[in-house]
DNA sequence: ACCTGAACACCGTTCAAGT
DNA sequence: ACCTGAACACCGTTCAAGT
């Protein structure tokens, strides 16, 4: 857990979404305007403004002009808190540029109908890192929570649903989601983490780099780490740092989605005897989806 | 910060690594036997059994039969100890398959000499997840820390060194290094995070997959996100969980090696008409490495 | 139905004092 | 040089009591 809410014993309720008390509050006549919608976006703004590690029920309440104790009336414990705070981010994704959800699986399997599905792969991760980005303490949450909330289960499932289109055999569909999202995670976190540093310490992205860097170069025997750092510091010419994460964010991605290409085309050729379509389901060894929806989100 | 140490204010180093006080101790004439090695040994071993949020100084001190106040001669913070557990645990990557530390930059960049850099970038990533599943709560501090001490920089400068025997041109390397390790990162924390929590509450990954999914069942309105999961269950086999993480792993890695060898050849036939090498190294963009450790770490 | 005060069992860290 | 006790300013959560 990533709070300390587990200094006491309970239940062990897996998560909010399953059969915690009910959302209280929705009629208008709490004394104090209370409900679980007000807390939840009150909490986003703290953790977005304060970051996790500052974030407290008694700081919250504060807030809210009222005492700690009065959360406790709409939730169960800080970590029910806190997935309903991710849940709730995860709601700014736009995810109308994706096909709507289709009652019907196989409409979209056929091989490379057009250039679609990397089109919808790139902006949904890129919709995904600019959550990281713009709320850093989802990262730590999204590794411990089992993310099961609405919104971001129409995340997972929007993502299943343009890996299916891919064209890609069903058995590598699910490495193929990881690879993607896993990335995207990754890289995010560490840029999340990193804007954020810098804001508190009133740098810019080029600045912090500077200090890093003569940091990295104090401690004794990694020159060669270095040299290559400044070697490819040197040659960016009129890049800025921000355009830098940028452009390599969109290469990295470029880089999967041929790799994904790539492996479908080998499977093609593999079985082109056969006229069996690429993607046919049943085999011996189907891929992982690690249930967790960190897994994909 | 990872800890709440940011509670106090304080000069506010970047980094153990930077300037702190020196490794107190050495010398056998501690009263308690005390000294930076041993408290960083316990260190790990508590985070590994009770996870980063039971850690606290006062915990860690009453395992090494002392008050929480004298580990304060031997370390400033509670987030330079976390730093130094850290930095322990890279050094249990075996980075001996790797070519040793060269002087010259040049002796690896050749297109395609031989298969080797497939298998080691297998091998130091699988490295790497295999630290990320041992130790699950270095996770968070990867993500929060500068990661700039030595074992953690061996594991970069390794890393650096395999993306450049690629063949890849030097201007997509840092998008490259990212795509794998970030992958390897944002893979290991689920992983790790999810073998933990079945371990705390005595299940079997099967046993919690189940659980997961039956909860998930509850969230009304996402039949068809779990339906695709049923029909991946199904049809796996007689492969155990364990068994289908693994190999998701390898296939999503053989994705993005597919995808370095297509990037790779995509870039020499398009200048197949100079006999320029593929990494001729300046360019009016280059790719961009965070500088920041936790990009490749 | 909703909110509070006091209390419990914790935190990281400082500081003056001991040996 | 190394370690301690007491103290400060915090935590999440419970529980009995108020309105």
């Amino acid at each position: 857990m990533v709070s300390d809410a587990d200094r006491t014993k309970r239940p062990a309720r897996m998560s909010v979404w399953l059969g915690g008390k009910a959302p209280k509050g929705r009629k208008a006549g709490q004394p104090s305007g209370l409900d679980r919608d007000r807390i939840t976006e009150v909490t986003v703004r703290l953790l977005d403004t304060e970051g996790l590690a500052k974030f407290s029920m008694r700081r919250l309440a504060a807030e809210l002009g009222v005492t700690a104790m009065s959360l406790y009336w709409y939730v169960d414990t800080k970590d029910d808190l806190l997935e309903l705070a991710l849940d709730a981010v995860f709601g700014e994704l736009d995810l109308s540029k994706e096909a709507e959800r289709g009652d019907d699986t196989d409409t979209d399997t056929d091989t490379d109908t057009g250039a679609d599905w990397r089109d919808e792969l790139r902006a949904l991760a890129g919709g995904y890192r600019g959550l990281l980005i713009a709320h850093p303490w989802i990262s730590p949450l999204i590794g411990t929570y089992l993310n099961i909330g609405p919104h971001s289960l129409e995340f997972v499932g929007t993502a299943q649903r343009i890996v299916r289109s891919t064209g890609l055999p069903t058995r590598w569909q699910g490495a193929a989601l990881g690879a993607v999202f896993q990335f995207v995670y990754g890289l995010g976190t560490v840029e999340g983490h990193l804007k954020k540093r810098c804001a508190d310490a009133g740098m810019t992205l080029e600045e912090y780099y500077v200090e890093a860097m003569g940091a990295t170069r104090e401690v004794a025997g990694f020159e060669q780490v270095l040299e290559d750092l400044d070697e490819i510091m040197a040659a960016r010419g009129s890049e800025t740092a921000e355009e830098m994460l940028e452009r390599d964010f969109e290469v990295a991605l470029d880089l999967m989605i041929a790799g994904i290409e790539t492996m479908t085309a080998r499977h093609a050729e593999a079985d082109s005897d056969a006229d069996a379509e690429p993607d046919e389901s049943a085999g011996t060894d189907e891929p992982a989806v690690t249930g967790e929806s960190g897994e994909a989100a």
